[in-house]
DNA sequence: TAGTGGTCTAGACCACAGT
DNA sequence: CTGTGGTCTAGACCACTAC
């Protein structure tokens, strides 16, 4: 009953309406990502209110000069990212969810480098060694091949929050120990050309030992939060593998998980 | 140089060509779909070898019988799933990884259903009360509003792994009692017709007070890793809350991350 | 230069939801 | 019934990679 009377087509009238988007097709950033980058930023502007519908992808595509397939894929990335719905037979709607921004996967590039602020890395060790049994496991590569062996201290406020052990194929990156201090490890891979696709992680508990008890300045016995993790470039090489220690009382993992069907 | 003498095209040999795909056009399951499970059982059974080409999507659409887009629309969502790579100008190929199977998101369908050999529940408490303030803030729901409280304790082995307490809006979902007790929260959710979505989850540890350590079976003061969540269904609504607290001793969690870009 | 994936088009028919 | 998204086709041109 809330319609306008307008004439050509039946036209629902959509928050959308009032959105123009510029689209440019000279530029080398393909039309749907241009598009998608715009509709997430209305949603997050909160112009595309949660439960909005968006209006539908035949209208949509004539009126922004698109083909229905350039369409769908903008709004497919979004829904993949779980700003959207759709339903069959109904539409497209924005999400009804507070929960906006921490999509990504946080916690893979620096885990407390965006998070706290002003922490501050310590270089304890940084030297190839070769693979131990368990490191050359993780890694994939001969037992006895060279790795390169980090171990950090992250802190924030002054004080230390995790102890942090990195293992490395020596010949995949240089490790400039003072630019470590100043860049998270996985930054400078990232700079290095290698991207990271995937990783594999696991999280659990224990009790502080005396030597642990030092290094965090914890009581011996406090809980600490426990992290394994080996991560696999885009070709599924594994790159890295870790072994971390966090003081439960100064920091906890946040992540969203999200369900594929 | 590893090429054969065929004719027509320059075809490069690839494992793909010994396999042949069974596409049946009647049923229901989209033909991209049934294209990717096929692809995926090959890997996995590891009739295509980690860095084995694909062939290219031309050759392959033409081969199958269906377009390029369907056909790129299967790998696509491979590559999605961390199964394939694909590179301009070369071509698209099975992952290098070790990492085939739990690619997954487990630990939000049941914790430990699934891994731990028999695991048992017992429901400690069921009932419906006033939601608190936390609860109604995590939900999105007023204060006060009446919620499911569920509080259970899962065993392994005749030991306590965990102690689990939950909270979902009471119109949502009927709790039968003896059906938790053989049944996963969120198996019991998707048969009521609730799809999952999404998490927001916070993994942590600490000590253990007097109480839980009895609950638990544990020493006071003994690690325990803690988590808390809230998951959403395919609109974005809160649909559950829960307080989780695990034996560190007997449970760590285990999972994947993907980096999408 | 040749071959690959990345993008885009302009249609089509179908299945499902709400009326 | 109408309107929606879900799937599919048969092409096209471009950008990148490797030779």
């Amino acid at each position: 009953m809330a319609r306008t009377g307008d004439s050509t087509r039946t036209a629902t009238v959509s928050a959308l309406d009032a959105l123009d988007f510029a689209l440019d097709r000279g530029s080398p950033v393909p039309l749907y990502y241009q598009l998608a980058q715009q509709l997430e930023e209305a949603i997050e502007h909160g112009v595309l209110a949660p439960g909005n519908l968006l209006g539908n992808e035949i209208d949509l595509s004539v009126r922004l000069g698109l083909s229905r397939p350039t369409v769908r894929q903008a709004i497919q990335s979004l829904v993949d990212k779980g700003l959207l719905v759709r339903r069959r037979g109904v539409g497209t709607q924005v999400v009804h969810s507070q929960v906006k921004r921490p999509l990504e996967l946080s916690s893979l590039y620096d885990d407390l480098e965006s998070a706290g602020q002003g922490p501050t890395t310590r270089v304890l060790r940084n030297e190839r060694i070769p693979a131990s049994a368990e490191v050359a496991a993780a890694l994939g590569i001969a037992e006895g091949a060279e790795v390169v062996v980090l171990e950090r201290l992250r802190c924030t406020h002054g004080q230390p929050v995790a102890f942090l052990c990195n293992y490395l194929p020596a010949a995949l990156l240089e490790l400039d120990t003072e630019r470590l201090e100043t860049t998270g490890l996985y930054r400078m891979m990232r700079t290095a050309g290698i991207t990271l696709h995937s990783a594999r992680q696991t999280v659990g508990a224990r009790s502080a030992t005396a030597e642990e008890a030092v290094r965090l300045d914890e009581k011996e016995g406090a809980a600490l939060l426990t992290m394994r993790r080996t991560a696999y470039d885009d070709t599924g090489r594994p790159v890295e593998y870790g072994s971390h220690v966090y003081r439960a009382s100064r920091y906890a993992f946040d992540f969203q998980l999200l369900v594929r069907p």
